[in-house]
DNA sequence: TTAAAACATACTAAATTAGTATGCTTTAAG
DNA sequence: CTTAAAGCATACTAATTTAGTATGTTTTAA
């Protein structure tokens, strides 16, 4: 079980803009901030923009601002745009065993307990 | 974030035992019964001999018998075996910054339910 | 007009996953 | 005491994912 490092730079950029929120933030500074490679960063980036977490300004002087409050932003939004679904086995259209299936129960179960626990934490409390 | 089917076969392989426990089962019984690709579940089921969760038995009649009592085996263990330590980032090795760096805030406190939930799961309740 | 920013697409090396293939060793049963 | 059925070990492979890099285009404030 592990996380990539996209999740965990999307979150870390998240909570680069909510330390600058409401004012706007570019990449380069995230970059320098974060010591992420800028290029890979402005990639990532492109996905919470997609998903209409952040929005960006075009040109000289453009960056990327939050387009809600950090409070009203979950941990648990930023990681499952960044890396798809939460524990996506056995949702019943993959595995038609998924009723009988033992092993089912505890990914169920996992899933709710880890969607629980990241919708829970807030940007404003990572500050 | 995902599991791989190692963890997922190797937790029913496991659960397959505990149906047979305190009696063996070979590999043939257990792939054909979880529709898991026989030697594929043999090197599977290697990892959880040398991680003392199961004991064989060479030879012709041989097989596969659980350690200790279904009771007294979590998800958890198995998890951790098949897949490696839960949520290995931040954990003051690898990242200097840990204790400053906001994402380790989530990725402690998921590691912490993660683990909660996963060590909580008997194999007995999973029969 | 231009420089600084975002945006888009294609490419790549390394690692991991989910196996398969081949053969060796052990041992109960005949 | 031979043999067939089991586990054990190692090497190989195709496909996918990860973590980027490279190259260029578009937008826009100064």
């Amino acid at each position: 079980m592990h996380f990539s490092t996209k999740a965990e730079y999307g979150l870390r950029a998240m909570v680069a803009l909510a330390r600058a929120y409401p004012k706007q933030k570019n990449i380069a500074e995230i970059s320098e901030e974060e010591g992420i490679s800028a290029k890979y960063l402005e990639k990532l980036i492109g996905k919470l923009r997609k998903n209409n977490l952040v929005k960006s300004q075009k040109g000289k002087g453009g960056g990327y601002t939050l387009i809600k409050n950090p409070r009203q932003i979950s941990s648990g939004e930023i990681i499952e745009i960044m890396e798809g679904p939460i524990v996506s086995k056995c949702d019943g259209k993959k595995c038609a065993k998924a009723k009988k299936c033992a092993s089912s129960f505890v990914w169920n179960k996992l899933a709710f307990q880890i969607k629980k626990t990241l919708f829970a934490i807030k940007l404003n409390e990572l500050i």
